[in-house]
DNA sequence: CTGAAAGCGCTTACAG
DNA sequence: CTGAAAGCGCTTACAG
């Protein structure tokens, strides 16, 4: 493979000549760019991203951090990150925690980005206390998306979970339901994770403002998945007489509600109606009643407020972004069947 | 940040000893091992990756290209690898085409890859005939996973589609179906993507072995997405009679023709059944019959494949491994009416 | 088992 | 606008 001194040589120019025509940068004239860049092309020359690396002290690539991503929102929060990034010539290294704590802790605090990547996105990445200091040590820029995490400094993109909660649930009153169940995440859980935490305020603030006194046995806790969503149903069923409606805090979860509502024999919306928030692919498929949130405009957005003190140099932002959600009616609400 | 002769002042050593200290080289005492890792433990060293890949020559990433990360098998496929790849200490580089063919273009024919990883993983990756020889060109050790792609000399980690087709079309032959449509992807197509190919085959040698004929009517075109399926049924109801049921390529497929179906007002099963293949997550809620595959399998094997040779000096490895594929029956699938 | 020295292939002040 | 030289921070023969 051909090395930068091949193509000075061709061209009959330093290496530094050819490093900044290469580059673009403006302090070369027209006529040795052009013999430069067809040297380059003529032996098909690469710089090695090592070496500019080292040399350069940038890495041209951004660490991207989330949860699970065969979750529809992840998922579709890192393919709209990711088309930003390559457009912009960042590579882009994917870390998944897999809901290890054991991941999270090597990735946050063994500074396995240290000197990797230029920028990081965390993507509803759960931080405790110790884990903030670490991240911020980092000494680089970082957003983060989802109201999952906050770290003071960076900009954060997201959408009000406490209201979408609110949407979801007064969605359920007006329809005239008063026993209105809510699934979601661990509420003790340490981890500074405060989505569920808000979609639950959410819930408690919509019945309150409707006379409604929220029921803890209304209340259960589940994974943000399909089997979660199974599960939690079927805790609530074992508590006694199930609610007329439920709001779960994603829609996967509301999807395997859904499922095991019906497998315990009740009908949907006819006997429980059942609202979630995402709007994943598939609600439309399984008439689910949603509150819409942007999950592709999240990650562009995200991956543009990165990549801006990364292109441009100027000094740090911290534009929080707070983006709309939309209540998305379909079949699986309906009105309580009278008694 | 303390660099590496930092480490080696305070441990009364030489650089090249805390190299090999540091990397777990045998040639190193253990008394002169343990000292450089206190040394590299108080100062909090870690070494610079752009460093250590120029000199080494190694860049410990592999590149992870799929068409879309919003789709269940890729999704399912990049967690299990990636989680693979970080157990051994690997970055996994992320390239989602989305479908673009400009990006395929860059991504293979760009050497975007050179010198950026040491292995790449192809999935489902459509190959035209010189993308093949810029893939092989990159000299690196390299594997696919599914059918859709295959590098000569690389692994390839799969299902046996044609035969999952089958599967899937038998099921429905066996409750007594004679009308079957085949939704899947554009049989003209260039690339050499041979997934959907495969398994219009299978719905092919199905159907002829039970002695019917394969009907264009009903063999209709669709992405792999929800909204495909969508569209294909609107296509196929357009064409005239119904089928009495649909062998589709993938579950995503599937999903989108059953709530086609059901808002063009035909029950499923009742008037049409409906098959999959994927065994997605979402299956189990909507009740959805497939062929399923291991997703995550494919993952992890096609992450442990190319694993082998980099971490050790074997040669290159050519094991293809075809891996099972199981009918999973649920409610979408039942007799055709009697007339 | 260990060290001195060269080298990996670029970019960046500095000087002109 | 361009070049010579130093330097980025490691690893790898080579020698002992």
């Amino acid at each position: 493979m051909p090395r930068i001194d091949d193509v000075a040589r061709l061209a009959g120019v330093s290496t530094a000549t050819v490093s900044r025509a290469l580059r673009g940068l403006p302090t070369v004239s027209e006529a040795t760019r052009s013999r430069v860049l067809e040297a380059a092309a003529q032996l098909g020359y690469i710089a090695s991203p090592s070496a500019s690396r080292l040399a350069g002290g940038k890495t041209r690539s951004v660490a991207v951090v989330v949860p699970r991503i065969t979750r529809w929102f992840f998922a579709t929060v890192v393919e709209a990150a990711e088309d930003a990034f390559h457009q912009a010539g960042y590579d882009l290294l994917l870390y998944n925690l897999g809901g290890s704590e054991h991941e999270r802790q090597r990735l946050l605090h063994t500074s396995a980005l240290y000197k990797r990547v230029d920028a990081v996105m965390l993507v509803a990445t759960p931080l405790l206390a110790d884990d903030f200091a670490s991240v911020t040590g980092l000494k680089l820029p970082g957003v983060t998306v989802s109201s999952g995490t906050r770290v003071p400094g960076w900009p954060s993109i997201r959408i009000d979970d406490v209201a979408a909660a609110r949407t979801a649930t007064e969605h359920l009153i007006g329809l005239g339901h008063r026993r209105i169940a809510h699934i979601s995440g661990d509420p003790s859980d340490e981890l500074a994770f405060t989505t569920h935490i808000d979609r639950r305020q959410g819930w408690c603030q919509a019945l309150l403002a409707a006379g409604i006194e929220p029921d803890a046995q209304l209340d259960v806790e589940a994974e943000f998945t399909v089997a979660g969503g199974g599960r939690a149903v079927a805790e609530l069923l074992r508590r006694g007489a199930p609610p007329t409606a439920i709001f779960a805090a994603c829609d996967e979860i509301a999807m395997g509600a859904m499922a095991a509502l019906r497998q315990a024999g009740l009908r949907v919306p006819a006997d429980v109606s059942v609202i979630g928030i995402d709007d994943h692919d598939l609600a439309g498929v399984v008439g689910l009643t949603t509150v819409a949130q942007p999950a592709a405009e999240q990650g562009r957005l995200a991956a543009a407020t990165l990549l801006r003190p990364l292109t441009q140099d100027h000094g740090p932002v911290d534009d929080t972004v707070i983006l709309p959600t939309r209540l998305t009616v379909r079949e699986s609400t309906a009105p309580p069947r009278a008694h």
